[in-house]
DNA sequence: GCAACAGTTTGACGCTCGTCAAACACTAGG
DNA sequence: CCTAGTGTTTGACGAGCGTCAAACTGTTGC
């Protein structure tokens, strides 16, 4: 009887701008926030997330950073984790900014 | 008689949306950041500043890292050097994130 | 020439970060 | 139950960061 819940995560108000540009600056977690950009939920799967290259528990570090800087909310269901990006949450602290990220549109390829 | 030089800082297009990010993730470098919003060009005293707490090597080391983001562009004019915003290449490259990151800054010391 | 000045560079220190591997917790399904 | 599936936690490792102190480079002005 499971009801979904959602793992901790700082609320709006809280949300810190040095801390989610210092989430972001890196590029897995970007590449994560452009997964997330559709407004979908994901799984944590790396093979869902072009992350083949990456440990699972690499990729849920990843993501308790995201998390735990505000920019993705988790919502436990049963044994899976759907994460997704915290767009309202973000564009109430930070007007602009998440518009201004995903238009820079980073696909770099080295 | 040393004409004005700048030191060297990546190209326009050359900015990476990660590394400049990673370098704005960091507490002393936004308060840089906020500094320089005025536009104007900046010594490189700690105390010009509010940076007293901070060693001045520490601070050399702090603008490098927002040099080589592309960030800040120095000039160098004989034994001063004259640090300011790159605005209007970061507004090229990443059209209102600066805008956006200025007016969710934090609020600058007087 | 020489001393004061404005910054940079180097080396050292502790600390954090990104990564992997292995062990763990929890759920779902036979 | 038992097992497979999904993700987290822990520990280890190397690499890099932020800081300071000291030495250094180059400039200005006496």
């Amino acid at each position: 009887m499971t009801e979904d819940e959602r793992l901790p995560q700082p609320a709006t108000a809280d949300l810190d701008l040095v801390t989610v540009l210092a989430a972001l600056g890196d590029p897995v977690r970007m590449r994560l926030l452009l997964s997330y950009a559709d407004g979908a939920e994901h799984s944590c799967d790396p093979r869902n997330l072009g992350l083949d290259h990456l440990h699972k528990s690499t990729v849920s570090h990843h993501m308790r950073v995201l998390r735990e800087a505000g920019v993705t909310t988790t919502r436990v269901a049963g044994r899976n984790r759907f994460v997704s990006l915290r767009r309202t949450d973000l564009d109430t602290r930070f007007p602009g900014l998440l518009d201004a990220l995903l238009a820079a549109a980073p696909l770099p390829a080295p």
